[in-house]
Parts: C-alpha cells; sequence; structure tokens
DNA sequence: CGCGAGCTTGATGCCGATCAATGCATGTGG
DNA sequence: CCACATGCATTGATCGGCATCAAGCTCGCG
C-alpha cells in the first residue's frame, strides 16, 4: 500500500544495460540531496529503525553517517575479513555464500535494499562469508561496536536488532526445511513466491521481475544444478506458471506456484 | 583437558533403560545442593556465561532462578507457543524441528548440555519451532525480557549473546552447505565427527558415543531417508571407519570420516 | 561482426527414494 | 516365564529425479 520507496513500475529494467557509474558523490542522485540519515531514508520502514519513533531514530543517524558504493562484482566483505560492521543495502542486490574447505560453496541468502549484511561475523570477529554485489549497490555502515553501544540504553533499537537477527535464524530454518525435504520444482517455486513478495513490500510489481543473478548461483542457493533451474523455469512456462524470457520473469499464475508449494501431491 | 562436566568414560550407557525420575526436586541429583546458579553451574564454561568475570556471573544468577524438567518425548515449546524465555540445556538432549503448511517436517538441530533453545522465537513473540526432549532432560529458565534489561547495564553479557545467536546463523549457513551441496556419505561423516566434537568438549569420549535420536530423526536432520541413514552407517562399518551397533557408535577411524568431507574425491 | 558468458535442451546414468520384508530389542500381559 | 505386540533398524529390489555430459542458442559487448 503506501510505499515509501518510489514505486517503479517493476524493476528498473534497464539498470543492468546503463548502469549508473558509482563513485559516490560523482553522480547527483537524489539520495545525496539529503543528509546520510536514517530518519528521512526512504527505507526506514524495512531497515533497522522499523518501529522505532521519529526522534528515538534519529539517535540512530550518528550511527550510519557513512555509506560505501560497491561496483557490480566486487565484495563488500570476505570470509576471514576482520569484522568491524554490520552493512545495510540501500540500493542494489547482493549474494551472501559460504564456502567449505574443498571449495564447494553455496550461495546462503539473496539480500536487496533494506536488509542487513553481516551478522555471521559476530560470532568470531571475522566475517564467515562472501558478501559480492550482483549490482552496483550502495550500503550504510554500522559500526558494530557503536550498535552495542547505543542499543544499551536504547531498549527499542536492542529489541528490534534481536529480531532481526532472529528473523534470520527462523529463514535459515526454513531453507533447511527446503533444501532437506523439496523437490525442484517447488524450491524454485518458494524461491520465487519468496522474492516477488520481498519485492512487493519495496513497491515493485509483484508479477513482473528482473532476477538479478544467474542460474548458477540460483541453483547454488536452491540445493540444484543450473540446468535443472533452466529447465524448471521452461517447465513452469510450459504449464502457463511463468513467462521466462531470460532473467526477465512474469509471473502469470501466483496461486498456482503457491499450490506447488502447499501440495505434498506425492 | 579440564573438563567441568563430570568426565564420563563415554555417555552415560544406560540412560536410556534406568531413567531417573525426574520431577523437581523428588531426586537428590548434586546440583540440587548447590543454589540454581550459574557461577557454581558445571556448565559455565560452554554457556552463557562464557566469558564472564566471576562477579559478573553472579550477576546472571538473578536471571535463571527457575528449572524446568521435560520427559523424554515431551516438548519444551511448540510452534505457536508466545515466547517468554530463552532455555539453557542443563542435563540432557533436545531435538527442534519447524513444519511446513503441507505436513512435511525438517529437525532443524540437537541440541546438548550448554546450548541455547529459543532464539528463534524472540523474531515475531512466538515461537517458531518445536523443542523436544530425546531422553529426560532439565533446563534452565531464561526469561528474554530480563536477559535483555541485563544485557543493558552489562556489556560483556550483551555481547556474549550477540556472539550465541551470530553462531547460531553461522553453524545454519553450515547446515546449508551440506543440505545443498554433499551427498550422503559426506552428511553422515560430517553430523558424526560434529557431534562427537561437541560430546568431547563436554568431557565424553570422542570415539564412543550413544545417539539419542532415531535414524529418522538424524535422516530428517541431513535431508536423508532413515534407509539411506542406515545403509550409510553399514557402509561406514564395512569400510573399517565405525562400528555401529544400534545407537551406540564407536568411531574407528576418525581420519577417514575426515577425508570423506574434505575430499570431494569425485 | 564475432566472441564469450550465460541460457536452453537433449541423452544418459547414478544416487538416493520408495516399497517391502525381515531382524532385533524392549516391554506387556496372560 | 513365555507369547506376543511394538517400535526401530537392517537389507534387498526397483524406480525416478536430478546430475552429468554435451551440443546449440541468445544476447550484449568490444
Amino acid at each position: 500500500m503506501n510505499t515509501n520507496t518510489q514505486p517503479l513500475p517493476a524493476q528498473d529494467p534497464d539498470s543492468r544495460s546503463a548502469m549508473r557509474p558509482c563513485a559516490d558523490g560523482v553522480v547527483p542522485i537524489r539520495a545525496e540531496a539529503f543528509k546520510v540519515a536514517c530518519s528521512n531514508c526512504n527505507l526506514r520502514e524495512l531497515c533497522l529503525p522499523v518501529g522505532l519513533s521519529e526522534p528515538d531514530m534519529e539517535r540512530l543517524d550518528a550511527l550510519v553517517a557513512k555509506r560505501r558504493s560497491v561496483p557490480r562484482g566486487d565484495a563488500l566483505f570476505r570470509a576471514g575479513d576482520a569484522f568491524q560492521s554490520l552493512y545495510a543495502v540501500r540500493t542494489g542486490f547482493f549474494k551472501t555464500c559460504v564456502s567449505s574447505e574443498d571449495g564447494r560453496d553455496q550461495v546462503t541468502g539473496f539480500q536487496m535494499a533494506g536488509e542487513l549484511l553481516g551478522l555471521d561475523g559476530i560470532s568470531h570477529d571475522r566475517h564467515n562469508c562472501d558478501a559480492v554485489a550482483l549490482e552496483d549497490s550502495q550500503v550504510c555502515v554500522i559500526p558494530f561496536g557503536q550498535l552495542e553501544a547505543l542499543s544499551r540504553d536504547f531498549t527499542a533499537l536492542q529489541h528490534q536488532f534481536h529480531k532481526i537477527m532472529s528473523r534470520e535464524i527462523v529463514r535459515d530454518h526454513g531453507m533447511m526445511l527446503l533444501l532437506g525435504s523439496m523437490r525442484a520444482e517447488e524450491r524454485l517455486a518458494a524461491f520465487l513466491l519468496n522474492l516477488t513478495q520481498r519485492l512487493q513490500a519495496r513497491g515493485f510489481s509483484s508479477s513482473s521481475l528482473i532476477l538479478r543473478m544467474t542460474r548458477e548461483e540460483i541453483g547454488s542457493y536452491l540445493g540444484l544444478k543450473l540446468e535443472t533451474v533452466s529447465r524448471t523455469f521452461s517447465k513452469f512456462q510450459d504449464e502457463g506458471l511463468l513467462e521466462v524470457k531470460q532473467r526477465h520473469i512474469r509471473i502469470i499464475d501466483q496461486a498456482g506456484l503457491r499450490q506447488l508449494i502447499n501440495h505434498t501431491a506425492c
């Protein structure tokens, strides 16, 4: 309903071809006109400040004074880097992936505007996964020590932060369910529905989207090979559930997708 | 090395047949002689108080004044229950499992002494999974509101709690890697090594263990069917890696198990 | 225009699921 | 104490979903 991200008809459809140069301050993006501040960020309903009152929110502003731009393909951080800060995605799109000693790797999540990156770093003071920008992106830097300090005399922030961590745990458990017991079609359907739901919350169309990641990255996330992802997309298209043109997806029968998940049917 | 849980030769081998009656206070377990307190709990090196100084630890004692016994098979909490408290396992063994609308369910973890239960409940003020005791167990009740309050003027506790949540996230990402890209043998090997490592940290033998869960529960956790778990156990036994007698496992070739995981070999 | 990254599609094979029967412990009631 | 029921584990036979290998195809870009 009330979208405070500027409501685009679909995701900014040309952002891949015509990527804007992104050195800080070079390009007069509208956001630059404001002070760097949560209190006037159009993501405040989705990000760390959720539920904070106006005056409370201004106390956050001191915290997130810094931004950082990450061009497509670059890492915001890598596994092993010292952990200093959390990051809130302002614009753009990220993937996080862990890898085992023997070189296998697994995409553990895709993050879009308003979502937090780096929570896994708290445990051992080192980041535990790579965070890579899938398009030119910008993040707010949240020094973790300061976040802890501020949340010490700031109950609402403290609680909100705990909720965010807990929500990540719940999400991960959902992924374990998906990876442990769903079949390829169910996985892909769940993935698409989750993606569109999150895009919708950000003011984008719920039926039309552009995938920012490759089939291989989707496959890694869902525990499938890229060929299986591709075939499943084609199958969904044949069945009239989707229209698939490379990375452009239009969802034709959302209810049909939903049934796929809830209906064990087998 | 210095084990502060009483170091048993292996896990209390008769605890399943001769389960002690477990109504609170009925049985004079040694712990009952002390006050209920973190500061003299033999799990303090593994549980929430890790890293706290002696005087700091005593401040925790006010928090965890209550215990609760959970007989084998009973739920400590169920998905949908109102979230009030976290729980620290004092004795016994738990599984947590989530289930989807269509009845599928997935074991998301096994918890032993010193580990925390209920972190997923913070996000929506309701528990999001079931926690079921796999043997007669006892937990410390940690009212979450009080934990937040105490951690507000108690930096070390605050930080420790954040680390615990983060560690859970890291663990979950590891499970996603396992579920997304490992084969049955690798999964079971990783599971056994993880289990023995945690048991060893608690003063138990690192080569001999008793599984507290069924083959089906292991399978659910690892994204396999119980027959596959059973077959893989047999295979490991044939290869001289393990000795398997029902739920009694003896690890003969730990290095061999380790190789299985790190060596993609295929 | 032609190269290359990423996507699609087909043919084949294998790992683990499924179905089914048997074995093995524990517990119960006659 | 034995007979039987019950829950869990093992093992075999078969099947199917997804991985793997291998071409082509599409599209954006130098």
